[in-house]
DNA sequence: TCTGGGGTCCTAGGACCC
DNA sequence: TCTGGGGTCCTAGGACCC
């Protein structure tokens, strides 16, 4: 039989943050590195050794590892190391699908002939992303995306793993069910109850079961993963659903006026990159954590999208006036604010203050209209502002 | 042991419409 | 007067990932 060996890569740097630290500072590398303050961000593998783990109370990691050397998060380098590792990945192949600041899915598939065999590949792009960035990465190949995830994260640190196409199963059941994407702590708990340990094992449950234990999408998800099934191709260009920003507050008391004033600096904080990224949100979520770290989210959509912070401001502050009386009774440890329900921002209807018995007003309008938009968007407003009387949606050009 | 900041996806109930 | 089935949207919560 003919198998398939469309190969993925999925590259994931090595302890990312501290890496770029370890990079920056040659006073940092071989020894071990914390990144963060109060909870570890990142941890170098010389901490990692030790048992410290990333989101990790920064009190604790420090007695696994009394010589850590801690450093502050310098998000912008980064995020700049990031943009430089993506374009390694794109100067590789095209179809790149990006998982996080730190990891993508490369589809090599076409490139035999070009390229060589995807180890080659694989052994070259990690090779590119040292000389170009001075990162260390690791990299699994196999023909679907989770095989080669689990293969990276087998392969850790600085190192390549490839799942040939007939050993697939004979690598994935002996490993434990924590190793399948997507299996975390309750769904593991579970799991071990009813003493499945292993992949293996939970190949030989039927989807009927995993469906009753876990709900229909994860119970099926599962299945399927267990026997290797995972037709998802890499996607090109997936553009983000949400855009939050949000603030641990500590376990001291906060007056409302504190919460208005951190509410109103996380909206800036948001809307700014909103607009950043061309685009307008219909949902405002406020997250809310209690002292007992319990958690909550409150949301309203409006009837359009929307870019304005006074207006997205203005909705995050009712939220957070109905939340009131919980937060003073329970509380508060977290304030956050998510936009979600993106769209692009030339989808942006603005709510026009005109109407017939105010002549003057479609005019005040499109003032602001060319305020915002330019000047060619005006005509295009008048003439629906025209024909709707209403709403003006604008269009690119 | 004490818990940051950024996300994704799924579920379930209720409102509303046809 | 009482009623079905299907679809979409909104809200809230929860699991999971890096």
């Amino acid at each position: 039989m003919f198998v398939s060996t469309t190969p993925i890569l999925h590259a994931d740097l090595d302890a990312f943050y501290a890496s770029v630290e370890q990079r920056d500072d040659p006073r940092l590398r071989g020894r071990p590195v914390i990144v963060g303050g109060g909870v570890v961000l990142a941890a170098s593998y010389e901490a990692k050794n030790l048992g410290v783990r990333t989101a990790m109370g920064g009190a604790r990691a420090l007695r696994l590892c009394p010589h850590a050397i801690v450093v502050p998060p310098r998000m912008s380098a980064y995020s700049a190391a990031s943009k430089a590792v993506f374009e390694v990945f794109r100067d590789t192949t095209p179809l790149v699908e990006g998982l996080s600041i730190d990891e993508a899915f490369l589809d090599v598939g076409g490139l035999h002939r070009i390229s060589g065999p995807p180890e080659v590949i694989a052994e070259r792009l990690r090779r590119e992303v040292l000389e170009r960035v001075g990162l260390p990465i690791t990299v699994g190949v196999a023909r679907t995306k989770f095989l080669a995830k689990v293969a990276s994260a087998v392969a850790k640190p600085d190192g390549l793993l490839v799942v040939p196409a007939d050993r697939e199963l004979e690598f994935l059941h002996p490993l434990p069910v924590e190793r399948l994407w997507g299996v975390g702590e309750v769904t593991a708990a579970k799991l071990h109850a009813r003493e499945i340990d292993t992949v293996g094992q939970v190949a030989q449950l039927d989807e009927r079961t995993l469906v009753t234990m876990l709900g229909a999408a994860a119970g099926r998800h599962l299945h399927a993963l267990a026997h290797n099934r995972d037709p998802r191709p890499v996607q090109v260009g997936r553009r983000r659903r949400s855009i939050g920003s949000q603030r641990a507050l500590g376990r001291r008391p906060r007056t409302p006026d504190d919460l208005e004033a951190i509410l109103a600096s996380l909206i800036d904080r948001v809307s700014r990159r909103l607009r950043t990224a061309h685009r307008a949100c219909r949902t405002v979520v406020l997250r809310l954590r209690f002292a007992d770290f319990t958690r909550a989210t409150r949301s309203h959509t409006l009837p359009h999208p929307t870019t304005e912070t006074e207006l997205l401001l203005t909705t995050a502050r009712l939220l957070l006036a109905a939340a009131m009386p919980t937060i003073t009774s329970r509380g508060i440890t977290l304030l956050g604010v998510s936009l979600a329900n993106l769209h692009d921002d030339d989808a942006i209807q603005l709510m026009l203050p005109f109407s017939d018995h105010e002549p003057g007003a479609l005019d005040s309008a499109l003032d602001h209209v060319r305020d915002r938009f330019g000047t060619s968007a005006v005509t295009r407003a008048a003439l629906l502002g025209r024909d709707t009387g209403i709403s003006v949606p604008l269009l690119p050009d």
